[in-house]
DNA sequence: AGCACGCCGACT
DNA sequence: GTCGGCGTGCTC
């Protein structure tokens, strides 16, 4: 039998390789194939033949595969989010295909029920019917539009997208959501199971292998209708997607910090282009690029105001911490305390807010000077008392906590600097010790059923004082729950981040939200250092647009995205010396060429991480050069040793 | 990315 | 004398 030459796209870095198969086999079926020592799972790919690739090096494929086949939009979906990114295709192709194998049957297949669009009849409000209605109409016409869903928690934004789901079911196509945080969603998983009569598919990290083969096989056969998950769900072979919606869309963990570096919410917005259909992008305080994309028209805009007259806004009050009569000791101002007093006075619950682990970011040898640092890291080590530990954020490494210090050997003399939420804790048991508290961080609520039955807790009364990092700016209402203070507003506003103040306002905005959705007035204490900051001021009005005009301007003055693109170059490597050389000899052959502006190289703000040394070369651009083509002719010039990896991110979101 | 081969330190 | 560290080389 004739054998015919076919391109098949692996799930590694090297992407398309030449195999014989017996027929001419059509891009998109999937093909078992030999692979050096081992036999893998590949794609048949678009690509053209490598005709210079010499035959006695190919091998034929083992067999073909006939249960599903990778659409021609997934593939586009692939292609165009490596090009973007400027990773192998291969790697991104890997991320689709975690969860496909097909030798192995499952004996008890997971299946998942159909939901039913008109389980629960849902009455809206007149506002509310009509994003429902604009909404269904975007479904139904199944053209490429983006609509950004803007209201407060309360306002209904889930139930009114739940519409749109609705919708693209009876269209019988499938509807994708994306949540931030996959593992705390029971209460979002009960509010689909009432609204559509059965659980959706969930998508994330944390499924055993077992229920992630059927469900990747559900999604694939189209026997799944509606998937709800974390950002990698983007890559799941869908065959009739007809929505997407991603919900808290300005939320930073969207972006895939590891492996290929993607924004999982302009993704969507790609794989719906590809796709043509709707995305919804829900959020109580967007994205400066979505709102941009907004003003300029490219998306839609659909407002929900508040579904009950109450509860708008929190009473806002600015605590000075320079001030002297602010605090006595401690880090709780005295006008905190004295809310946190009146408010357990009449039986209701306090929030305090501050995004620190542990107990102390710092521990400092007051004989000596001397800071306890991590060995991996050039990172301070957390202190953390629950359980007893100096910790590394960044690697994980931990040590026990020193009773003298390393460095001058003095017993004694190390002190703890600046507060973590366990410290707060301790002020708070100090200061009122009836009062019945709870520290909420990633360290104390590590899946989502101690974060169910903690909520249970607050919700039956059974905390006063809930003490917390930003795992508390989202998640449900607590009606009781009246006054939140913000320990220190400023966290977050300091250092170079280009979307600092963006994120440090949308978290505190949220957080503060917390207080008083509910038939009692809310009141938020904010402690800063900076009270004339922009932030802070707007935070205090509860002004989200000027703030985001002011923001506007002061990015488009600097060109920085979204008026101008931004790529980060991350050099690493174990050997100081060789980082250092690779990072000169990179920007040496850095072109010269208008629009476009190599920054740095700089040692990053965390030199050392895990081990490594690293350096950054930050590449900015205006809006309408393709940073991409830039970047791949300039490191295409230079030969770098082994022992020095590279990394590009495009559109960065952090820069440590 | 895996997975091999290959050349130098602490153990039965 | 071996087990094993991870440096570099290869996979159609």
């Amino acid at each position: 039998m004739k054998m015919q030459k076919i391109s098949v796209l692996l799930p590694n870095p090297f992407g398309i390789c030449t195999y014989f198969a017996e027929e001419n086999l059509m891009p998109g079926r999937f093909v078992q194939v030999p692979f050096g020592r081992t036999h893998i799972l590949g794609v048949v790919w678009d690509t053209p033949i490598d005709e210079s690739f010499p035959d006695n090096k190919i091998k034929p494929i083992d067999k073909m595969i006939d249960d599903f086949q990778l659409s021609k939009e997934n593939r586009s979906f692939i292609d165009w989010v490596a090009s973007y990114t400027l990773s192998p295709p291969g790697l991104v192709l890997k991320m689709a295909l975690t969860g496909a194998e097909f030798d192995k049957k499952s004996r008890q297949p997971l299946s998942f029920l159909p939901p039913i669009p008109g389980h629960a009849e849902v009455s809206f409000s007149s506002s509310q019917q009509k994003a429902v209605d604009d909404l269904t109409r975007q479904v139904k016409q199944n053209t490429f539009s983006v609509t950004l869903l803007d209201g407060v928690t309360g306002s209904g934004k889930t139930e009114v997208y739940f519409e749109a789901i609705a919708e693209a079911i009876r269209q019988g196509r499938q509807a994708l959501i994306l949540l931030p945080e996959i593992t705390l969603t029971t209460a979002w998983l009960k509010r689909f199971e009432k609204r559509f009569g059965v659980q959706p598919a969930c998508w994330h990290s944390g499924l055993t292998p077992k229920t992630r083969r059927d469900t990747w096989q559900a999604v694939a056969n189209g026997s799944a209708q509606v998937v709800v998950g974390a950002r990698s769900a983007l890559f799941l072979p869908f065959q009739k997607l007809g929505l997407i919606v991603v919900d808290e869309e300005h939320d930073s963990s969207y972006k895939q910090e590891d492996g290929v570096l993607y924004q999982a919410r302009d993704m969507a917005v790609v794989r719906a282009r590809l796709g043509s259909f709707s995305v919804i992008l829900a959020s109580a305080t967007p994205s400066l690029e979505t709102y941009c994309n907004v003003k300029s028209g490219r998306y839609q805009r659909l407002v929900l105001p508040e579904r009950f007259q109450d509860a708008v806004l929190p009473e806002m009050t600015l605590v000075d911490m320079r001030s002297k009569e602010a605090k006595e000791k401690g880090f709780l101002s005295i006008a905190l305390k004295s809310a946190i007093a009146e408010t357990l006075q009449v039986h209701q619950q306090v929030l305090l807010f501050l995004n620190r682990r542990g107990y102390a970011p710092m521990r400092l040898c007051r004989a000596c000077g001397e800071k306890l640092v991590c060995p991996h890291c050039s990172v301070f080590l957390t202190e953390h008392h629950h359980p007893a530990a100096m910790v590394c954020h960044q690697c994980g490494y931990t040590r026990s906590i020193p009773t003298k210090c390393p460095a001058c050997g003095e017993e004694g003399t190390l002190i703890s600097c600046g507060p973590g939420v366990e410290r707060i804790a301790e002020e708070v048991a100090e200061v009122f010790p009836l009062a019945r508290t709870a520290v909420i961080t990633s360290d104390t609520v590590s899946n989502a059923s101690a974060f169910d039955a903690l909520c249970g807790q607050l919700a039956s009364g059974e905390v006063d004082i809930l003490i917390g990092t930003q795992m508390l700016a989202k998640g449900h209402n607590f009606p009781n729950l009246t006054l939140v203070g913000i320990v220190d507003a400023d966290f977050g506003l300091s250092g170079g981040d280009l979307r600092a103040s963006e994120r440090t306002f949308q978290l505190l905005q949220q957080v503060s939200g917390r207080a008083g959705r509910s038939v009692h007035k809310g009141r938020a204490f904010i402690q800063t250092y900076s009270p004339q900051n922009l932030v802070i001021q707007a935070l205090l009005k509860g002004d989200r647009d000027v703030f985001m005009e002011t923001e506007i301007q002061a990015r488009q003055l600097l060109g920085m995205p979204p008026f101008g693109r931004l790529a980060a170059i991350i050099i690493s490597a174990g050997n100081e010396q060789l980082c250092q050389r690779a990072a000169k000899a990179l920007i040496s052959k850095a072109p010269f060429l208008n629009g476009v502006e190599f920054l740095g190289p700089v040692q990053a703000p965390i030199y050392q991480l895990r081990g490594k040394y690293r350096w950054r070369i930050l590449v900015k651009s205006e809006k309408t050069i393709r940073l991409q083509t830039i970047l791949t002719t300039w490191l295409a010039q230079l030969k770098l040793p082994s022992s020095v990896t590279i990394r590009i991110d495009i559109d960065p979101y952090s820069f440590f």
